[in-house]
DNA sequence: TATTTTTCCGTTACCGCACACGGAATTAAA
DNA sequence: TTTAATTCCGTGTGCGGTAACGGAAAAATA
C-alpha cells in the first residue's frame, strides 16, 4: 500500500523549486504579454490587439503572435485584465416570480450564491421576474433584459415560442445564455443545468412502490388552464407512468386535480378521492413541488396510512417529511442549478472558457426524515 | 401572485442606478486607497501601512485612518492586491494514501477541484499522503508540511495525539487549518467539513430495514489491528445499533470480520456466516466504503436474496448497485468536503474572511440504481 | 511626383495596490 | 548646541494588462 504517486513525498512544499518544470503545479506560468511581445518582435499593444481581436494588425504579425502565444503557453493574468479594463459586466437572470416558500425562491437563493461568486470578478447580477402564467409579463421581462444590454443571460423558460424568439436576439447580439430548470431544442445555449425529468419520475415511482404490492397510484395534479405554456412536470409524469406499467402492469394510475388557490376545494377533491376507494393505504405522488398540499390535508384529517412521495426541498415539504405525512422527497437543488449557471457565464466572460459539459443534469437526492436536516 | 419584490420590475438592468445606494449589489464600492488617504489627510503609503499592520505609523494617524476606512466603507480591491504583491501562497493537504478506486481517491479529486479554484488566486495546492496504518509516516508527512511553511493546511486526521501535536504547531505559527472527514476536539481549526457519522449510521439502518420484519442484521467489518488509531466508522456503527434497538428491540446485530487482503479468507468468513443461519434473506451492512467486497461475494455465489446497504460512491460500489447486489449506498461526497476545505482557506487568505459556519456537516445522499448515474 | 488615405504599430497613461527608499521632523545622545 | 538615532511619512516604481493617441509606412489618389 504505497503512495500511488510520489507527489506528496517528493518536493514537499516549495511550490516551484528552481529548475523544476514539472507541470504538476501549473502555476509557474509567468509568461506575460511583454514576453510574448518581445518574442514576436512587436509591442505589447499589438499583442493586446490580437488577443482581443481589435483588428489593426497585419496578417503577418497576427500569425506570428498567435504562434508565439501557443509556443510560450501564454495565458493572460485576469487580475491584471480585470483591473485594467474596468468593464461593468452584468448577468441577467429571468425566472418566474414567487411567494415566500415557493419553488422559485430556491432558485433565487442560488442566484444570490452566484452573485457572490461573480461579484469577486466585478460582475453584477440582476434578477428579472415574470409571472409564469402571463405571457405578456414574460415578454416584458425579455425586453427589459435586452434593453439592459447584459453580458450574459440565465433563463428559466416557460413559454416556448417567446423564449426561442428571445434567445435568437441574444444570439444575434452575441450574448451567451444558459438555461436552467428546463431547456428548449435550440442549441445556441452555453450550458444547461437541470434535473433529468423523466428519470426523476421513474425514480419517484420506485421509491413510492418500494417493492410493495401496489394496486393503485394516485397522482395529484394542479388544475391549471395551460394556454400554450409548457409544463415541465409532464415528462416526469411520463417517467412515473412508465415505471408503473413496467413493474406493476396491473396497477392503476389515477389523476386527481386540485386547486392551488382554494383550500376548501382541495379538501373536497381529496375527500372525494378517499371516498371513491375504501382502501385507506394509498400511494400518493405529486409531481411538482407542492406535495405539502397533500400533507396539509392528511394532517388535518389525521390520516397516517398513506405512502406519499413528492419533490423539492421547500420548507413545508421538509416539515411534512419530518412529521411523517410524506415519506420521501426528491430534491433537484434548483439553487445549485442557478448558481452553476451564473458560474458558467462568469467563467466564460473572465476565462473565455466554456463549461466542461454543455448539458448538466444535476443529481436527484432522496430525502427522508433522517437525512433531510442536512439539506438546509 | 405578484412579484415578491420589485427588483426585477424596476431598475431592470443598470447595475447601479445613480442615486441608489441600496446595498444589494455591493459592487459599487469604488473607494480606493487613495480616497482613504485623501480623506485622512495622509498619503496612500501610510494607509497601506495601517492596512497591513506594518507599523511606522503614529497612533494619531492610525486612528484617523481606521476611522475613515470605516466611514467610507473602504474594501481593498484584491485583484490589485494580488497583482501587486506576488506572494506565493501554498495550501498543503494531508490525507491517507490510496490505491485506485479506493475511498481517498475521491478526496484527491476534491483537492483537484480546490486546486482549480485556488489557482485563480495564485494559490497553489499540494497533497502530502501518508499511510493511515503507519504512525511514523503520518509524523513524516506533518514534518514535511511544516517544513514547507504553508499558508494553510487541510488535514484528514487519523492519529489523534499526533494530530493534536501537529495542529498546536500550526497554531503557534499562525497557520490556519481545516479538518475534513473527521475532526478532533481542539477548537483552533478554521472549519470542518465532514459527514455526520452517527446520523449516517442511523439513516443506514432505516434504509436497510425499511419497515420490514427484520430479525437479524449482519454488520460486516474489516479486521484490523488498531493500535491507537481512531476508527471513524465506529460512531456510524453506534448510530446503526441505536436505530435497531429503538425500532427493532428484538433484532440481533451480528458482526462478521473479513480480511481486506485475502479474498479466500473473505469468502470463507461469509460462507460461514451464511451457513450459521439458514435464512437466505439477510440484511447486510458495511459501515465503511468497501461494501463491494460483499457484492463481489454475492455475485460469485449467485445470491440475490439479501438486502445490502453500504457507503460511498466508489466505482465498484456503484456497479454493484446497478447490478442489484447492493440496494442502497449512502454518499458523503468526500470530494466536495476537500474542495470546500480548500475554498475556505483560500477565501480566508484572500478575503480575510472566515467561513460562515465552522462546522459543516455535508449532506447524506441516498443512491439507488435509478439515481446513481447522476453522482458521477 | 505630391498629396491624401489607409493600414499598422509603438508609446503612454492608467487600474488599485504593495513596498522599497529616502527624507523631514522629532527625540536622544554627545 | 551639535550630532546621531528614531519615528513617521510621502514619493515613486512596478505588477500585467487595456485602450486611447498619434505617428510612420504603405497604398491609393490626384
Amino acid at each position: 500500500m504505497k503512495a500511488r504517486n510520489g507527489r506528496g513525498r517528493s518536493g514537499a512544499g516549495r511550490y516551484r523549486s528552481p529548475g523544476t518544470n514539472s507541470g504538476v503545479m501549473e502555476e509557474g506560468n509567468k509568461i506575460t504579454i511583454n514576453d510574448v511581445a518581445k518574442a514576436a518582435g512587436v509591442s505589447k499593444g499589438t499583442v493586446d490587439r490580437v488577443l482581443h481581436d481589435r483588428g489593426e494588425v497585419s496578417q503577418k504579425s497576427r500569425e506570428k503572435i498567435l504562434k508565439v502565444i501557443k509556443e510560450l503557453g501564454y495565458r493572460p493574468n485576469f487580475y491584471a485584465s480585470i483591473l485594467a479594463s474596468r468593464k461593468n459586466y452584468l448577468i441577467s437572470c429571468i425566472i418566474p416570480e414567487f411567494n415566500n416558500g415557493e419553488f422559485w425562491e430556491l432558485t433565487e437563493k442560488g442566484i444570490d450564491q452566484g452573485r457572490e461568486y461573480a461579484g469577486r470578478f466585478g460582475i453584477s447580477i440582476n434578477a428579472v421576474l415574470y409571472d409564469q402564467y402571463d405571457l405578456e409579463s414574460f415578454q416584458d421581462a425579455c425586453e427589459k433584459v435586452l434593453a439592459s444590454r447584459p453580458s450574459g443571460v440565465v433563463i428559466a423558460p416557460m413559454f416556448r415560442n417567446e423564449t426561442l424568439k428571445f434567445v435568437k436576439e441574444l444570439t444575434e447580439n452575441h450574448i451567451p445564455y444558459v438555461y436552467i430548470d428546463s431547456k428548449l431544442e435550440d442549441d445556441g445555449y452555453l450550458a444547461y443545468y437541470g434535473m433529468p425529468m423523466y428519470q426523476s419520475g421513474y425514480l419517484c415511482a420506485d421509491i413510492l412502490t418500494d417493492g410493495r404490492d401496489v394496486r393503485k397510484v394516485h397522482v395529484i395534479r394542479i388544475a391549471r388552464d395551460k394556454r400554450g405554456l409548457s409544463d415541465p412536470t409532464l415528462t416526469r409524469r411520463t417517467g412515473l407512468v412508465d415505471y408503473i406499467s413496467e413493474h406493476y402492469p396491473d396497477c392503476d394510475v389515477e389523476n386527481t386535480f386540485i386547486d392551488p388557490k382554494s383550500r376548501e376545494e382541495r379538501y373536497r377533491k381529496l375527500d372525494e378521492m378517499f371516498a371513491s376507494d375504501p382502501d385507506p393505504d394509498k400511494y400518493i405522488v405529486m409531481c411538482n413541488s407542492r406535495v405539502h398540499f397533500v400533507a396539509e390535508y392528511l394532517r388535518d384529517r389525521g390520516i397516517r396510512s398513506c405512502r406519499v412521495v413528492g419533490f423539492d426541498v421547500l420548507e413545508k415539504n421538509v416539515s411534512a417529511l419530518k412529521d411523517g405525512y410524506v415519506q420521501a422527497l426528491i430534491a433537484q437543488h434548483s439553487d445549485r442549478q442557478a448558481a452553476s449557471a451564473i458560474t458558467a457565464i462568469t467563467d466564460y466572460l473572465i476565462l473565455h472558457s466554456g463549461p466542461q459539459k454543455k448539458d448538466n443534469y444535476t443529481q436527484m437526492d432522496i430525502l427522508n426524515k433522517y437525512n433531510c436536516d442536512y439539506y438546509l
